[in-house]
DNA sequence: TTTCGTTATTTCTTTAAAGAAACAACGAAA
DNA sequence: TTTCGTTGTTTCTTTAAAGAAATAACGAAA
């Protein structure tokens, strides 16, 4: 390039590369951002609507996070229970926590990935 | 990780990491998908409006996208003309050109990294 | 049997984003 | 001076997403 593009932007902070991941099967994603935050929640608190609270999200739109998490892994990623000693709760499958750590993993690449790219901005 | 990430998930077709880049400022993201398309339409045609039109977008959305990427940089990225033979246009800077290339070869790296994600997957 | 808080679901309302439509200003060319 | 299609801008309408609220079902524990 002939130019630094930083020189040809301009703004009181500098600009930065940035972006957003998710997993996704014919067009549709089904994993990003928001379900994982949600799970990880979820296996703290045992319940999906306390995890949509802290997150302050409606427990309408937690829900269907979940079912269309559910609609796309062999066993489901959470396990509801209705009713019980404290009114009934969820439990995270052993596969949803592995989800998890495999979206840890690659948030870190990614995060390589878009500070290597904002480097080079300046360059 | 203890089981492939593929093996968890259940779909017709293979899952695929995607995702979106785009450049930002203070939070705000003043360039990504949307702009570039809109740029290498103006630059074609020479009409924001043919442009807009050739995606399906509003005239008043490619405005806006337009005028807020002029507030980034330090040069206008886009030079309208109103009036004259054809009614006026416009017509983009070199610096503009040079975002263009730069979107460009940064996109290109980003699909090689989904690529080796997508890979991950099923190792 | 009663109590409890959660899950699951529906319906209604609100909010935000997007789009549609209209119109003045513009200036080169005829 | 008239014509032309575009730019720039406002206002109104439509659409989509999100949220709020209400409620039945559930089952362990007291």
């Amino acid at each position: 390039m002939a130019k630094k593009v930083k020189d040809i932007l301009a703004m009181a902070k500098h600009p930065v590369v940035n972006g957003s991941l998710w997993l996704e099967s014919e067009d549709k994603r089904f994993f990003g951002p928001g379900p994982v935050e949600l799970l990880e929640r979820i296996a703290e608190t045992g319940s999906i609507r306390q995890a949509a609270k802290e997150m302050r999200m409606s427990y309408k739109k937690a829900w269907e996070l979940i079912n269309n998490l559910n609609a796309h892994t062999i066993k489901p990623a959470v396990i509801p229970q209705t009713g019980g000693e404290k009114g009934g709760g969820s439990v995270l499958t052993p596969e949803a926590l592995e989800l998890i750590q495999y979206h840890r993993e690659l948030r870190k690449r990614f995060k390589e990935f878009l500070e290597k790219e904002t480097g080079k901005l300046g360059q």
